[in-house]
DNA sequence: CAGATATGTTAACGGTGATAACATTAAGTT
DNA sequence: AACTTAATGTTATCACCGTTAACATATCTG
């Protein structure tokens, strides 16, 4: 005896349902899951899961928090090879979130769904606000370097480049970029509109 | 006898319906909301309603077309004192688009809920294009006036006008302007980034 | 070794979207 | 006017969902 095949206790579940729940979403292309899909997937019942997370939108939660890590890890190869504070880095990093956008379209509409605000929300927050510090420090950069005179406003900046990125991100999401201008190129878009941001003012 | 009270047919369910759940949206402030909800709300049982909406969607579809209406409302409210093809005209037009966001909620996110794409979408996507054209009739007059050299580019610029408004009424919409940059007001962003837009190519 | 604790199981509940089978009214035909 | 038909309601029911309760088993601690 003692075969120890499928022992009674998982001995990692928590972090095998988030992975799970992860590759769920990727293979059906949506974040619209099921506690017993997930389940069902790690090989357990479906109340199992409660003892780790205490509600569905606690495991969707961590699930979003890996989201975050694979935004960062665009981020981070992007701008690996780049020098910082360049025109072209900006470029990297918005063309990087551009490409989160289409590449993970689950994932990026799990990441801002509008969901339950308790204090889950805080800790994403956080999160992202460390993408967005990737962002505002490569601008700081940019103007320190380029325009001196114009460094004070480098939050604003930063959050304005941000929302366009978004805002492209998202219109692209829905497929209504086509939908206005069907020969409109997201990567293009975010660039001009960088350059038109960086150089008010001038 | 003959009271007539509460007749056996309704007479109207489609469109009390449609209403009913819009009304039911914004008073929960969430476009989570239930087809027993509905029905119980327009008195009448909850498959009654599958007579005249082929599934919940369809329904929710409905809904959105009187968000569209509504948004339409703003934007022809915010035009009208106003001289077109003027700068004060693009920032009439982008403000009532924030204002759409903020004072409609719930109605802001259903708009641009990532919903089953059949061909409903098209129907909306139209609807949508139809604003679209609003924002770029007007950025074609007043380049016209102002910078006929890039008048060819009014698509362009009405794209990236669009995507910017919609970036930062998203991220308003996910308490996520003030995590960014706690002083950051969208009006202004907006009204920075639409100059810098058009300044573009000086 | 013995209890306490952690972590699994099955059974069950209320609510959801949706369908089936049936009832009632309105509309159309002769 | 009467009969047929189509439209539009009703209740009963289904499978599924998130979640909890009650119970079972493995691990940890003294």
């Amino acid at each position: 005896m003692n075969q120890s095949v499928t022992p009674y206790h998982h001995g990692d579940l928590r972090n095998c349902a988030i992975i799970a729940a992860a590759e769920l979403i990727e293979s059906i292309g949506s974040y619209d899951i099921t506690i017993a899909q997930v389940a069902k997937r790690v090989g357990v019942s479906a109340p199992a899961l409660y003892r780790h997370f205490t509600d569905k939108d606690a495991l969707l939660t961590a699930v979003r928090e890996l989201t975050h890590l694979g935004i960062m890890d665009y981020i981070t190869r992007a701008q690996a090879d780049i020098e910082h504070g360049t025109l072209a880095h900006l470029d990297a990093l918005g063309s990087a979130y551009l490409r989160y956008a289409t590449d993970k379209k689950a994932f990026f509409g799990l990441m801002w769904e509008d969901h339950g605000d308790t204090e889950s929300r805080r800790a994403e927050a956080r999160a992202k606000r460390t993408g967005f510090q990737v962002l505002h420090e490569a601008i700081e950069l940019y103007l320190k370097r380029h325009k001196p005179e114009s460094a004070g406003d480098s939050l604003k900046t930063a959050t304005l480049m941000w929302s366009t990125a978004h805002g492209i991100a998202t219109l692209q999401h829905n497929r209504m970029l086509d939908t206005f201008d069907e020969d409109a190129d997201a990567d293009t878009l975010l660039r001009t509109a960088t350059r038109a941001i960086l150089r008010s003012k001038d």
